[in-house]
DNA sequence: AACTGTTCCAACCGCAGTGGC
DNA sequence: TGCCACTGCGGTTGGAACAGT
């Protein structure tokens, strides 16, 4: 309870680390561990205050962190896991390794945020923003885009309609990302929550289902001309619609980009939209 | 070159959860 | 049972870097 006591505000600094305090720290952790991070600046001799040297080490130091730009990968697990989860950010990074929650939402707000919005999504549900220029009428009550069937429930369940309706772009994308989170839940117990830690049975996915090719949740994103054509499998019979995967239904058709495109997810495929600016090769 | 606006990200702040006493 | 310290989380901020004029 009660927020964390930096009694001694007035004697700590504060604002960026230099490169001698960041040593001291990295010394300290290599040598006694991570944790006790309200006594750990007074035992390494640093002028912060402990919250601070737990972000700094967590957000900064680790050494098994990741650095450099996210992955489509990475990025289509933030995206998935964000419809599931919403800005639970450390939820999201634990399925991301090396990554840090501060990391993943600063992604989030400066980049993923963004295009949601500029193409008409919103980030907080992952449904279209304009209802108008979207059919969406045949979303079920209080169903999110995000919860579409999987591919396999697609597959097993032709008659499932109301779990995978409509012609919508976006749908096709979360059942693209759907799909691939489905092996996690499998064994990584995904499920409802999200989580991606092992499950609680202790037994990995490997030895849970050795059929499944854990190499595929590892596997760059099929090309979006792969989903863009009318993906066999994904479309339930009986709810053929439009065979292409038409952007017009995110944007109102003002744009006609697929939405790899126009979310800039994928950066040299060739769909023909991007350098077209229509979709009629998506 | 100087100024202004924008983007990005490290770091901070305050709240909530948890466990020990 | 309630208080307190500690830890973790999510939202926000400040400033450096970059882009545009």
């Amino acid at each position: 309870m009660g927020r964390t006591p930096c009694k001694e505000k007035q004697h700590l600094l504060k604002g960026a680390w230099s490169k001698e305090e960041d040593q001291i720290l990295i010394n300290y952790v290599n040598r006694h561990g991570e944790g006790n991070w309200s006594s750990l600046p007074k035992a390494a001799g640093l002028l912060r205050c402990g919250k601070s040297c737990r972000l700094r080490w967590m957000n900064y130091l680790r050494p098994d962190l990741k650095k450099g730009n996210f992955t489509q990968e990475e990025t289509n697990l933030i995206i998935h896991q964000h419809s599931l989860l919403g800005n639970k950010w450390a939820q999201i990074a634990a399925c991301l390794p090396g990554r840090t929650d501060n990391e993943i939402k600063n992604y989030w707000n400066t980049k993923i945020k963004r295009k949601f919005y500029a193409n008409g999504i919103d980030p907080v549900t992952h449904k279209p923003l304009n209802k108008e220029t979207t059919d969406t009428t045949d979303l079920p009550a209080n169903s999110q885009v995000s919860e579409v069937a999987t591919t396999s429930e697609i597959n097993n369940n032709n008659n499932s309609s109301s779990s995978f309706i409509g012609s919508n772009q976006i749908r096709y994308f979360n059942v693209f990302l759907n799909s691939k989170m489905q092996i996690r839940s499998d064994g990584y117990s995904t499920g409802d929550k999200g989580e991606c830690s092992n499950n609680s049975s202790g037994v990995t996915i490997e030895e849970a289902h050795p059929q499944i090719n854990l190499n595929l949740s590892l596997s760059p994103p099929p090309k979006p001309q792969d989903f863009c054509v009318n993906p066999e499998g994904l479309q339930p019979q009986g709810q053929q619609e439009e065979p292409a995967l038409s952007a017009r239904n995110v944007d109102g058709g003002k744009r006609g980009l697929c939405l790899w495109c126009s979310l800039g997810l994928q950066s040299n495929h060739a769909c023909g939209s991007k350098d077209k600016g229509n979709n009629d090769d998506c």
